[in-house]
DNA sequence: GACCACTGTATGGTCAGACCATATCTAACA
DNA sequence: TGTTAGATATGGTCTGACCATACAGTGGTC
């Protein structure tokens, strides 16, 4: 004991108490997407820290999504509440791919996960099915497995929006985008493409007419195929 | 037209260069969880940038779950490269939820559909369940709504935990703890927990004898008890 | 030899101040 | 009225300094 008080184990670095209090003002006044954000060197004094401080807070919450920021003067400058989910967990799924912290595996499993319930929702929800058709008749024209898979990725991420959910729907956004690299390979490996076909038609038409456990089990069958190493 | 050649419209900043670079890196090198980067005065000078933009990335970084930093000297010391995919996720999902981007019926939904995955994986994998005994108990010997939400989210941690995919645990960690306030008002209005207890036990149960079907069904009718405004 | 106190040093954490590039705003001007 | 040139506020970057921390070494003491 120094009987001078007791100090935990952690020190909180500048840049925590600036997010700390960023975070308490977004709460407390409210703030949502668009709102503006105080300039870095007023935020700096306001807080009583150093500039540098600030910056390092404005890039976490960069980092998160949850501001953007732009030079100039006027408006539209500065720091400014966004709301994208997206682009963190795919730099959060891409990261730690390549740190091998997840493996290939995980991803999938996760992603047959979302694929289904995104199916089932949107058959339940009656979902739009045009989104589907040209996403389709894109893989249809594609000349490459790259362009072939940016169109799958579009049917895919067309469904997860159909299902309502915008959490999940960004996981799928996420996961697919984190995979790209990884899903021009299986096609490429996988040569002919009609079997995918005949897949994507399968879920179209069961969501289409609604039927729910059908699409659910395209949607399975779909990624049996596109990954067979990785089904039993 | 200038007449000077074209410039794209955004230019990269300094500390995205330094992510890539270090993205590379980890890539090629094929570092993992406990390698360690090189100082932030190195790299700066190795990159050619100060050490503010180094910074700046590092804090990237950190808010992914991918380094930690310490300070001091030896072989702990530095910029260490890790593996937490759950705080970033926990606080991009407190963030987002803070600024009204997205709603607690889609974190709910999202938990529904990674419980009930988690619970039939538990069960098809005849996961041991003494950890969920553990967290039973601590339920019933809990004397506030905190204690008991505590050993709540204990229990379904470690169905995820059970479940064997890191990323979907991962998941279903950062949904819990991010709507951890929100079980606590639950738990709160709803008063009495036997309800909650009884569901729990049958949770248990059907995954300790291995009954995938009825596991699923536990957990759904168990969500819809403890959210009963959310579920038609 | 074993232990302990002191000093050195490499690390991240923080700050102050300067300058640049950019985008807008303002006022003078034609 | 339209245009242009300057003023200004913003983020982006760099430099250099200093602090706090924790280990590595060094030397002394027992």
């Amino acid at each position: 004991m120094d009987g001078t008080g007791w100090r935990p184990v952690k020190r909180t670095r500048a840049f925590e108490d600036v997010l700390a209090q960023i975070e308490r003002r977004i709460a407390e006044d409210g703030l949502t997407a668009g709102d503006r954000l105080p300039a870095e060197r007023h935020l700096a004094e306001q807080l009583g820290v150093s500039r540098s401080s600030v910056r390092e807070a404005m890039r976490v919450l960069e980092t998160l999504g949850v501001v953007s920021s732009q030079v100039g003067r006027g408006p539209d400058a500065g720091a400014v509440l966004t709301s994208r989910p997206d682009s963190p967990l795919t730099d959060l799924l891409r990261l730690h791919l390549g740190l091998a912290s997840l493996e290939m595996r995980e991803v999938i499993d996760a992603r047959h996960m979302i694929e289904q319930w995104a199916a089932a929702h949107a058959a339940t929800a009656g979902a739009d099915t045009s989104g589907l058709a040209a996403a389709l008749a894109g893989m249809d024209a594609a000349t490459s497995a790259e362009e072939f898979v940016e169109h799958d990725i579009a049917f895919h991420r067309a469904i997860a929006d159909a299902s309502g959910n915008r959490l999940i729907a960004a996981m799928m956004r996420s996961l697919r985008d984190s995979m790209r690299r990884y899903s021009v390979e299986a096609v490429q490996r996988l040569g002919d493409t009609s079997v995918l076909r005949a897949d994507h038609v399968r879920i179209l038409e069961a969501i289409g007419r609604g039927d729910r456990d059908e699409a659910v089990r395209a949607v399975s069958d779909h990624l049996a195929h596109a990954y067979p190493s990785l089904f039993r």
